[in-house]
DNA sequence: GTGAAAGCGCTAACAC
DNA sequence: GTGTTAGCGCTTTCAC
C-alpha cells in the first residue's frame, strides 16, 4: 500500500492526458475544458488518487495549517480548536496541532518544526516569545497570534492578532457587582513573570482598575497565581481583613474555585456573605454544584476569526489586522447582593 | 527568509564536500570519517541549516509522528500527550496532533491527511472506526491504538495497542467500597451506540460485574450517559428506589459530578448517606470542594508506552504488542463507610 | 570513505 | 486548451 501509492502519472495515463492537466484539475486552476475536467475526475475516483502533500510542498502549498498550543491543559483550547477547524471544514486546508509546551525554547522548536514541514500558515496560541522572535517567524510564514494583546508597535505589522477584550470582560464583572450593590470588590490576579507582556491577566487587572475608578471605588488587587491554591490563599488573606471585601473577582475560574473553597472554610455562604466571579467560563463553572458567575470568551469565534485571518494572509493580504472579540458575562449562582 | 532557505547544497559548498556526505552526517549514517563529520557539523551550525522535511519525505522519513485525537475535550488527553512528547523529547521525532472529531468520517479524513503528509507513524486515541478500517490504515503506516480493548483477533496483529486495565480499575473501586462495608453498590455506565466495541465504558461495566460477583453481591447497572446530566438522571433514578444503593460507582468522573448534585438535591450527605466514586481522575476531582474518589489512568505512562511501541514498530518490529497499563485508586472524601 | 547522478511526486513556465 | 519539461531539496545506489 505504501509503495503502491497512486500518483499523478497513474491518473494521467488512465485519463489519457498529461500530468500537468491532472495537476490543474486537482488544484482547480485555470484553463481546463469541462470534458477534460470530467475525464480526470473520473480517473481520480477510479484510482482513489490523493495528492502527496510532501511532493506538493516542494513546489507549492501543503494545504496544512499549524496551530501551536502553548499549554495543552488550557481549558478553552478545545473551543478555539473547534472554531478553527469549523471555519476550515469546507476548504482543502487541514489543521495540525503542535504541542509547544510552556517554555520559550520548546515553543521555538515547535514553530521551527512546523516551518520545516512547509506549513502554509501558523496560528500561535498564547506564545511565550519575544516580539522579535515572533517577527522572525512571521517573516518566514503567515502568522496569526491569539491571546497576546497589542504590544510592539512596528513589528506587530508582520502578523495578525486575535484577542479577547479582557478590559471589557473585567468591566462587565465590576459593573455587575456594583449593580448588585457591592463596593468592596477585590481582584485576584496572577503574579507576573517579568518577561512576557500584554498577557491576559495583566489586561484583566488593568480593566478591573479602570472599571473601579469609573465607579469611584477604590481598587484592591492581590497577586497570587491562577491555580486553585492561588485563589484559596488569596481569598484567605482577603477574608481575614477587618473590612473584608463583599465580592472577589478572580482573573481565572480555576482561581475562583479556590476562592469558593476559602469561603467554605471560613463559614461564609456564597453569595450571601461573599460574591465570587471568575473568568474563562470553563466547563465546570456551569455544573449546578459550582454554578460560578464567569466571563465567557467565546473560543469558537476567536478560533474562527484566527482561521479566517490566516487564510486571508496566505491568499495575499499584507496589511495587518488586529481583531478583538467581545466577551459575555454569564451570571450564575455565586454572585448576588451583599448582605445589608 | 522563505526563499532564502539554507539547503544541503549550501552546506556542502561551505564544507567543501558533496551533498551526499552532508546527508549522511545529518542522518548519522555509516561511512563518514571523523574529519568530515566535523567539517560538516561546523558548516551546518554556521549556516543554521535545518533539513527540509517535505524534501526528505519524498525519499525517506519525515521524522513526524501523528497523534489523532478523537475528542479534544477529553480531560486526560493532555496527560497522554505529555507522555508521548516526553518520551520523544530527546529523539529527532516531532509530534503533531490531529483533531479527528468524533465522527468516523472526520476521523478517516484526518488519518488520510496524516498519511498524505508522509508521517512515519500514527497513534490513534480512542478511534471510532471499524477494525477493518484500522487494519487498512495500519497497512499503510505503523500504528498504535490507544483506548480500545483487545477485539478482532487476526486483524489486530497489524497494529499495537495500549489500554488502561479497565477491568482492574472497576475492581479496585468495588473492592474499596466492599471493604468499607457497602453491599448495595450501583454502577452508572454509558449507553452503547451499537457499532464500536471494546470501548472503555463497556469494559468498566463488565469489570464491575465481575467484581461484584466475586464478592457474592448482586450487580446493578444503569445505562445513561457520561455527562453531568447523565450522572444526575441516573442517580436520581437509583436514589428513588426503596432499597436505594449506599454507593454509586460512575464509569466517568463527569457523571460522578452529576451524581453528587443528585445527592445534594435529595438532601443526602456524602459520604455518610451515599458514597460516590468516579473514573479518570480528572483535574477537578482533586479540588477540595469536590474531593472525588476516582480511578487514575496514568495518562503519562499510557502516552509514553504508545510512543515507545510506535518507534519500535517504525524501526522494524513486526510482531504485534498489546500493552495494558494498571490504574490506581485515588481515595478521597466522597467514599466512606455506609451509615449503619 | 567519498562523490556523481538518478529520481521521489508534484507544480509552473513555456511551447505548441 | 493542452502537453513538455525543468526543477523543488533530499536520499540512495553505484562508481571510484
Amino acid at each position: 500500500m505504501t509503495s503502491g501509492r497512486v500518483t499523478i502519472a497513474d491518473v494521467a495515463r488512465r485519463a489519457g492526458v498529461s500530468t500537468a492537466a491532472v495537476s490543474k484539475v486537482v488544484r482547480g486552476a485555470y484553463g481546463v475544458s469541462a470534458e477534460m475536467q470530467a475525464k480526470v475526475t473520473q480517473a481520480i475516483d477510479e484510482l482513489g488518487y490523493r495528492p502527496h502533500a510532501a511532493a506538493r510542498a516542494l513546489r507549492g502549498r501543503t494545504y496544512t495549517l499549524g496551530v501551536m498550543l502553548s499549554d495543552t491543559r488550557n481549558p478553552f483550547f478545545p473551543d478555539i480548536i473547534e472554531g478553527v477547524t469549523g471555519r476550515l471544514r469546507d476548504t482543502e486546508y487541514q489543521v495540525l496541532l503542535g504541542p509547544g509546551g510552556i517554555e520559550p525554547r520548546t515553543q521555538a522548536r515547535m514553530t521551527d518544526a512546523m516551518i520545516d514541514r512547509s506549513m502554509d500558515g501558523l496560528i500561535l496560541i498564547s506564545p511565550v516569545m519575544t516580539d522579535a522572535e515572533l517577527a522572525a517567524i512571521a517573516a518566514a510564514v503567515p502568522v496569526v497570534v491569539v491571546g497576546r494583546h497589542g504590544g510592539a508597535g512596528a513589528s506587530s505589522a508582520a502578523y495578525d492578532s486575535v484577542v479577547d477584550d479582557d478590559v471589557m470582560g473585567a468591566r462587565l464583572v465590576v459593573d455587575h457587582l456594583v449593580g448588585l450593590g457591592h463596593t468592596r470588590i477585590a481582584h485576584i490576579t496572577h503574579l507576573e513573570r517579568a518577561r512576557a507582556q500584554g498577557l491576559p491577566h495583566t489586561v484583566r487587572a488593568e480593566g478591573y482598575r479602570q472599571a473601579m475608578r469609573a465607579h469611584g471605588l477604590a481598587d484592591d488587587v492581590l497577586a497570587t497565581s491562577f491555580t486553585e491554591e492561588g485563589g484559596f490563599e488569596g481569598a484567605r488573606e482577603l477574608l481575614a481583613r477587618d473590612d473584608r471585601p463583599t465580592a472577589i473577582f478572580a482573573g481565572a475560574d480555576i482561581a475562583a474555585l479556590g476562592v469558593l473553597r476559602a469561603a467554605d472554610e471560613a463559614g461564609l455562604s456564597v453569595p450571601e456573605d461573599l460574591s465570587v466571579a471568575g473568568y474563562d467560563n470553563i466547563g465546570i463553572a456551569s455544573l449546578k454544584r459550582i454554578s460560578l458567575t464567569s466571563v465567557d470568551q467565546d473560543g469558537h469565534v476567536i478560533g474562527a476569526t484566527a482561521a479566517r485571518l490566516l487564510v486571508e494572509r496566505i491568499e495575499g493580504r499584507s496589511r495587518s489586522v488586529a481583531s478583538s472579540v467581545s466577551p459575555t458575562l454569564i451570571v450564575r449562582g455565586t454572585t448576588g447582593p451583599p448582605r445589608l
